[in-house]
DNA sequence: CCGGCCCAACTGGTATGACCTCTTACCAGC
DNA sequence: GCTGGTAAGAGGTCATACCAGTTGGGCCGG
């Protein structure tokens, strides 16, 4: 019973990891108010000056909303967050509710494809380049990961809109720590690896790209939900 | 040289300022590393404590990398940031490439549609009776403005894909200082209401809504793009 | 009795100054 | 030459006091 399963949690993640606990759980309900700052630091044996820190990181993604004055008052983020919450929501991943990757890969299918035709039509070369080095790809599902991240990267970089890199960047913790369980399927990464070829061909042949990545895109949210038993993702 | 424009600048928007004004004049360039906190305490005239604060903030939407021990490192923000960055870029326009509004205006014509038509289908009442009050609308800006914001959460809250509102209101900055300009323009708000009225009749008809924003979305774009002199937006 | 001013008691914001912990690099010793 | 210790410097935390908006209730004058 000892030890758990976490290291010695300096106070700041202590911290957080206990006041977005109690958010999520619904101790401290969107549109209520948050405890004073000195109650809360005496609550969770830090400092003052610790649970600051804390919030002011909290409120830069909307989690909650501070004024000089007032209470502190916790927000809905779902309607009222920015993608931002994403690399916080990702270590509690109990309290996502099921769709929640469904639905991040299903914004992925609407804006890659869009991303993937700017960025190809104006570096054909740098994506051949690296898209050979799918061959060399062992069939290990970290270097799937890895890869296909990369090519992801690469598209939002090239497409030449500085937009969707940022998004791209917000999405990346849950990809990461999506990634190795979704390559871990065989489907996962045949599929991959032939998407990558049909890729290649069309830029060769100067053909449909949007069309690939949208459909491979569609393709793997289809893998994804298909190993994912009681989840349903979209209201009929 | 004194009081420059700027009311009595608390000290935490006043450093805030400063070393964001810092990081995008090139002053610390990124991959470089940042003076410690206590000496930019002294620098800015502020504690550290608020040094810290400031620096948590800018870490979470990864303008900079802290690591306990190590230099904080200044990030390369279009490459590694979120859209987070969005909401402190806002207020320095000056240093905003020309292309970036553009961009934004690219991207919210490639996600939007998809909200609308996944919304619609589903919602079609709510739709209708907020779009009514298009007729009420007088010939303001500032309406307007607020009139389409909202149109565009609603598409956003109600596509059932809980991630377009994330990003949606990651937009909301730009977007909430960019409408009292754009909706200044005659030709904005004309298109805007001639938009409201097709949509409407799109969803009573049960036809191509995402068409139909897509297609608006594509004519704000020009029209802003229009009355932007000096700039370009895509390569050829 | 009623309206307006003012102060007290919240809340968050800032200031000091000391100490803990991690990282790194240099240097002594095997 | 490699190893291990150690000091310096960076961020992390603590403790305490005081500054600054916000709010509500009580006092005062009308």
């Amino acid at each position: 019973m000892y030890q758990m399963e976490k290291a010695p949690f300096r106070p700041t993640q202590y911290a957080e990891h206990q006041l977005v606990t109690a958010i999520l759980d619904g101790t401290y309900p969107p549109g209520t108010s948050l405890p004073g700052e000195r109650s809360l630091a005496e609550q969770m044996n830090v400092t003052r000056q610790t649970v600051r820190e804390l919030l002011q990181r909290l409120a830069g993604d909307r989690w909650i909303t501070i004024q000089h004055g007032r209470p502190t008052i916790i927000n809905d983020y779902w309607n009222e967050g920015g993608l931002g919450i994403l690399k916080t929501l990702v270590n509690f991943t109990e309290y996502l509710p099921p769709a929640f990757v469904s639905h991040l890969l299903q914004a992925r299918a609407v804006f890659l494809p869009a991303c993937a035709k700017a960025a190809i039509s104006n570096q054909t070369g740098q994506f051949l380049d690296y898209l050979s080095k799918a061959r060399e790809l062992d069939d290990s599902p970290m270097k799937y990961a890895v890869f296909d991240w990369r090519l992801q990267s690469m598209m939002a970089k090239l497409s030449g809109n500085m937009i969707y890199p940022l998004i791209l960047n917000d999405f990346a913790p849950v990809f990461k720590a999506l990634g190795g369980s979704y390559f871990t399927l065989q489907e996962g990464r045949s599929a991959s690896s032939a998407y990558y070829t049909r890729l290649i061909q069309a830029i060769q042949n100067r053909t449909d790209v949007e069309g690939i990545v949208r459909v491979a895109m569609a393709e793997s949210l289809r893998i994804w939900e298909q190993f994912q038993p009681n989840r349903r993702t979209h209201q009929p």
